[in-house]
DNA sequence: CTAAAATCCTGGTGGC
DNA sequence: TGCCACCAGGATTTTA
């Protein structure tokens, strides 16, 4: 499942292929796959030129002229790579854009819960999540400001997206896990130093995997390298590397979720 | 207001 | 070996 290093991965894997291409056809084989439905965004994007692609936690922001901007999230099991308009489209594509130059950019996804939207206000929509984890405007006072006060636990709120923008399952446990706080401790029960420990370690996880390509599992994400430096996400029974306890796997907010229990302990206001 | 559960989707898996 | 129920999981929608 793509987060926001596997995200990274991918712009920086295809801008330098499509940018400043022109879109010349598109087409659009899982009719949900975008918004509005595929005759009208499919005649709205064509002769549209990609200026850049640029990143809102795990969206990826489409800059195309005559201005206009397309969001993509790849969701679950969504792929996003380039191939010559004349190959054959694979057995997983749900929308082809065709540019010119001779390539096409292919948006493959298994489980199609991946979606392309094209909005009035791209602004606005955005403004309805967090700051990019990676952004200036994620700083640590704003993550303290955002968590104090609240009655959430600490891993089901950095899933929202409405904090912080970017994190998924597999970085949320590996930065609890680097911070030394329990996936389910009450978030406005963290004091300062744990709360900037945690803070610190969301950004150095992120950068870390997006410079390891990843993290590849399943044959869903066949990226990068990160999943050698998985401390507990999908270690379940496995030694600790900090303390050597049995790594354990539990339920929390209906994700599976892997932590230490000796190195992680939920502690009270 | 918060929070949990259902929803979407399909390949993989565990049980029998 | 074959069948089948169930699981995973991001974000939105629905229900409590």
């Amino acid at each position: 499942m793509p987060e926001l290093p596997e995200v990274q991965f991918t712009i920086e894997n295809i801008t330098p292929q499509i940018s400043s291409n022109t879109i010349v056809a598109a087409a659009i084989l899982h009719s949900k796959v975008c918004q509005p439905e595929p005759a009208q965004f499919i005649e709205i994007l064509e002769n549209r030129r990609i200026i850049g692609l640029s990143r809102h936690g795990k969206w990826i922001i489409f800059q195309l002229e005559p201005p206009l901007t397309m969001l993509l999230h790849l969701r679950m099991s969504g792929r996003l790579f380039v191939q010559n308009t004349q190959d054959v489209l694979p057995k997983y594509c749900v929308a082809a854009l065709h540019l010119d130059g001779g390539h096409t950019l292919v948006f493959s996804d298994m489980r199609k819960f991946g979606r392309m939207l094209l909005l009035e206000n791209t602004a606005d929509f955005l403004k309805k999540i967090g700051p990019d984890a990676l952004s200036p405007a994620f700083t640590k006072e704003y993550f303290y400001s955002g968590l104090k006060g609240t009655r959430q636990k600490i891993k089901p709120l950095l899933l929202s997206q409405r904090l912080v923008a970017g994190l998924g399952n597999i970085y949320t446990d590996e930065a609890c896990f680097a911070a030394a706080i329990h996936p389910a401790q009450n978030a406005g029960a963290l004091n300062t130093a744990e709360i900037y420990r945690l803070y610190f370690e969301i950004k150095r996880i992120l950068q870390a995997a997006i410079a390891f390509g990843g993290t590849s599992f399943d044959a869903v994400w066949a990226g990068g390298g990160y999943q050698k430096q998985l401390q507990v996400f999908h270690r379940q029974g496995k030694a600790c590397p900090r303390c050597g306890s049995k790594i354990e796997k539990i339920k929390l907010a209906g994700r599976s979720t892997h932590f230490c229990p000796k190195c992680q302990k939920i502690r009270e206001a």
